[in-house]
RNA sequence: GGGCCGUUGGCGCAGUUGGUUAGCGCGCUUGCAUGACACGCAAGAGGUCACAGGUUCGACUCCUGUACGGCCCA
């Protein structure tokens, strides 16, 4: 039954096939599916509090495409959808948004309501209240991106939606790092921490990178211990740190000052005794070649530190000013207690920025400082969401072993990477780096408030002391709790912080330890094993390349130890959108289109046609001329969608393929549909795209232009049949080629003449295409095309129009190239209006074409 | 400094184990109301495949090096 439109048009295809495949269940993932029909993907979960942008678009239409070329393929797709609402940016947004702090100190207020207008000053608020108004907060966000993702045509089965801070996620979350506690792979210890001071909070080696920083070498002597020879004169950017100096240090083959190692210096205004260590990480290139090691100003420090045992003297406190401390007793030991307290009175609680510019003042009025500073431009170290520099503190933090302190886990991480198949294949060069570079343990507590809590508390002594090695754990059935709200087994809520009782770990996850369980949490690892069994390990994890350090790797962790397998078999890496100066787009740079407006602008059809033009792992330049190349090609399947059907009749796609035209098309139609699924099953949707886009134009252009006479009737019935059948077939078998691609349009043009959606109709078969071409020669139809191109050249040459009669055809050729010309004579003739059409053999392929003269 | 990717007509790209005259789209120029399509159709101009060596009968394709651009890491 077709049932064709007159006038068929693009506009409001999204809206009508988004409601339609809501309404009739598309994509709904079949959960009775024995495990091996199953294709799992493993979504990322987008960060919701960012804004909307075209890279939104760009990677997860890949991954829509590989998903429904699954699906066509008779698999149960298990497409989740996810949202990443955890962490710092949501907290950031809320604090603004509401005028609120969190004080994890304070009890739940269930009555608790946020100011109208954020007031001034911030009203403090416990963790729960705080998390309450990031959910309320979130929810916005996600719908929008929820719309997003609907009307671009995703083919996300909505109901196995999760969000990162919901309670399956804590739940599973918590679980998992029960799990890793009880076999030794988390633990939690007293050390060096990165630091931010705006933020507050550790973060993790993967969350750092580097800026380029005015700064300034200051030369500055230190006075020989036992008054013997000249000072030594050191050079350091970070005069700040003088009084948290533990030992100077310089390279041990540098003889300028070999005599010194093992001597002591005094350090200026403080007169702390320190001793000069040889390191082979000093460099004698840099600065006078002999550095002081502080507590900390760097990751150098930290291994000097460690590998030269020395002592911890912090002065920079975890608000970013400098902390009070008692010179004269440990370790604040000085040869003048005096002068070090008065020096040191002049920077004590003051930020780093003005503490450095009073030391310097002072190091100047005492004769240490040696000429002027000497400005350099140098990297420093950032959190990559802040926006002052990192700074090294000591704390209590909890890790997650991931090989960088442990080499037999590192090879075992390293050949998981090794088991991935990556796509494309060179992206897996990023892991093997990054693992092979790991120098610590996986940080995962963040000092923050909107993330999964740690399920922890601590006894506290009869002193009120904190006893951290006591920990009270939550039974797992128990999950998830809030341990600054809940209260552990055999306590009660009065004991909280009271000497003789409990206090709950502070601190939360970061938001990777969350989220690197996104298998877990989108197949119900904890609540669900039916499920769970069905979708684990999973087929595919997209995502793009720059979090191969962070998702990926924290994901194949956390398998590796809870599962001891890999998440999923595949990754398929995206690349980025790149603005038309190839520069990436970014908000900060003003170049980002609001993505509902392009697909608003130009179709859904046409915007996912750009997005999957972009090859796999390939940076994409944003171009709106690809979206109108697409836009085209959509209304091309409209088109020639409705002539086929009607000029094809009514009635069920079977009869005999007779003519020779007909034969070579569908001949080739075969080879480009084992090509479209071969490069699939690589998750080269681009290519797969590219050969059904090649054969489409063809198939319009010049197949069609052939036999549309025949198919009218001219040339007799069994002609007739054999063109219909065949312009059937082939309409048939391209729709659902371009079904992963032009989701909407294919969908429509289906909807005129077939049952159910396109998008649950089988994959066409290479081989019943195959079988129904016979013997057909793909070169009858190249080589027809050919002439019909060399027919088309002369009118426009002649400025004739289409239509005018051509007198007579020569075609030249070599014997063997001629027959398949032949084959196809009957239908040149009636397509290029021909009188009388030739056949010469010659050792020159040559067309010559007159044409009738003008009226 | 290390790793990875890229460099093909004005622009955006393809080129699958090395094999005749290097393709496609946009843009540009010209023409055409042809039984679906003017949101169209047809044709044309336009490239020493970044550079320099090497392997080979033969290199856009393989190897080495260089330059430029980009990303990641130190």
């Amino acid at each position: 039954m077709t049932n064709v439109p007159d006038r068929p048009s693009l506009d409001g295809l999204e809206d009508k096939w988004s409601r339609w495949w809501e309404d009739h269940g598309t994509y709904h993932f079949d959960r009775s599916a024995p495990r091996d029909r199953v294709f799992a993907i493993d979504t990322p979960p987008p960060t919701v509090s960012g804004s909307l942008h075209v890279g939104h678009i760009f990677s997860y239409t890949h991954t829509d495409a590989v998903a429904r070329y699954h699906r066509m393929r008779g698999d149960a797709v298990f497409y989740p959808m996810g949202w990443d609402d955890n962490g710092l940016p949501t907290e950031r947004r809320v604090q603004n948004y509401f005028g609120v702090a969190c004080d994890p100190h304070l009890p739940y207020d269930p009555e608790f309501t946020p100011p109208e207008k954020p007031g001034k000053r911030p009203v403090h608020i416990s963790r729960p209240n705080f998390v309450e108004l990031c959910l309320q907060l979130t929810e916005v966000d996600e719908k929008a991106f929820e719309d997003l993702f609907r009307h671009v045509g995703l083919s996300v089965d909505w109901s196995y939606l999760y969000a990162t801070i919901d309670e399956n996620s804590r739940h599973t979350s918590q679980t998992a790092f029960l799990h890793n506690l009880a076999r030794g792979e988390a633990y939690q210890a007293e050390a060096p921490t990165i630091w931010d001071v705006g933020f507050q909070t550790a973060v993790a080696q993967a969350e750092i990178e580097d800026r380029e920083r005015p700064g300034a070498y200051h030369r500055i002597a230190f006075e020989r211990a036992d008054g013997s020879g000249p000072p030594v004169e050191i050079e350091t950017t970070r005069p700040v740190l003088i009084p948290a100096c533990v030992a100077l240090v310089a390279h041990p083959d540098d003889e300028r000052y070999a005599d010194l190692f093992g001597r002591r210096v005094l350090t200026p205004l403080f007169d702390v005794e320190v001793e000069v260590h040889p390191h082979p990480l000093a460099d004698p290139e840099k600065g006078s070649g002999i550095a002081m090691i502080c507590t900390f100003g760097d990751t150098t420090d930290v291994t000097w530190w460690r590998e030269l045992n020395l002592e911890t003297r912090t002065v920079i406190g975890r608000n970013g000013r400098l902390i009070d401390v008692d010179w004269g007793t440990e370790p604040w030991t000085s040869r003048d207690p005096d002068k070090a307290r008065a020096a040191y009175s002049e920077l004590a609680g003051k930020t780093i920025f003005s503490a450095e510019k009073q030391i310097v003042e002072m190091l100047g009025e005492s004769g240490a400082l040696r000429g002027e500073p000497r400005p350099i431009t140098h990297p420093v170290k950032f959190f990559e969401k802040g926006d002052r520099p990192l700074e090294i503190v000591s704390s209590r933090q909890w890790y997650i072993r991931n090989g960088g302190r442990d080499e037999e886990l590192r090879d075992e991480l390293l050949a998981r990477g090794e088991e991935i198949r990556w796509h494309p294949e060179w992206t897996g060069a990023r892991y093997r780096d990054w693992v092979s570079g790991l120098n610590g343990d996986w940080l995962i507590s963040r000092q923050r408030f909107f993330g999964v809590p740690f399920p922890v508390w601590y006894r506290i002594d009869g002193d009120g002391e904190i006893l951290w090695d006591q920990r009270l754990l939550p039974d797992e059935s128990e999950l998830p709790v809030d341990p600054s709200t809940d209260v552990p087994a055999g306590f009660s809520e009065d004991q909280r912080d009271q000497p003789g009782g409990f206090t709950a770990d502070p601190d939360v996850m970061d938001t990777w330890a969350t989220s690197s369980l996104s298998p877990q949490i989108a197949g119900r690892w904890i609540s669900d094993p039916d499920l769970w069994d069905r979708v684990f390990p999973m087929n595919m994890r997209p995502q793009s390349h720059e979090i191969i350090r962070t998702w990926l790797f924290a994901t194949v962790v956390r398998s590796h130890f809870e599962h001891h397998c890999l998440p999923w078999s595949d990754a398929a890496i995206s690349g980025w959108i790149l603005d038309p100066d190839r520069k990436k787009m970014s908000k900060s740079k003003g170049n980002v289109v609001t993505p509902m407006d392009l697909l608003e602008k130009h179709g859904s059809d046409a915007v996912r046609y750009w997005a999957l033009s972009g090859r796999p792992g390939v940076d994409t330049a944003f171009d709106e001329g690809q979206m109108k190349v697409g836009r085209r090609l959509a209304i091309k399947l409209l088109n020639v969608s409705k002539f086929v059907l009607n000029l094809s009749g009514e009635g069920p796609a079977t009869g005999e393929v007779t003519e020779a035209l007909d034969r070579s098309v569908l001949a080739e139609l075969a080879g480009v549909v084992a090509a479209a699924t071969e490069a699939f099953e690589g998750f080269d949707y681009a290519r797969a795209l590219e050969r059904t886009e090649a054969f489409f134009w063809g198939f319009c252009d010049n197949y069609v232009e052939l036999v549309k006479a025949r198919a009218y009737g001219e040339g007799g019935e069994e002609g007739s049949e054999s063109a219909r059948h065949t312009l059937r077939v082939a309409l048939s078998a391209v729709q659902r080629l371009f079904a992963p691609f032009l989701a909407f349009t294919a969908e429509e043009v289906w909807s005129w003449w077939q049952e159910g959606s396109v998008h649950n109709q089988p994959w066409p078969s290479a081989e019943e295409i195959a079988a129904l071409a016979g013997d057909g020669d793909p070169r009858v139809f190249d080589f027809a095309a050919s002439v019909l191109g060399d027919i088309r050249r002369a009118k426009t040459e002649a400025k004739r129009s289409l239509r005018t009669p051509v007198r007579t055809v020569v075609v030249s050729d070599f014997a063997d190239r001629l027959a398949p010309i032949r084959a196809a004579q009957a239908d040149l003739t009636r397509a290029g209006h021909i009188a009388d059409l030739q056949f010469h053999e010659a050792d020159k392929a040559r067309v010559e074409v007159t044409l009738e003269p003008e009226d």
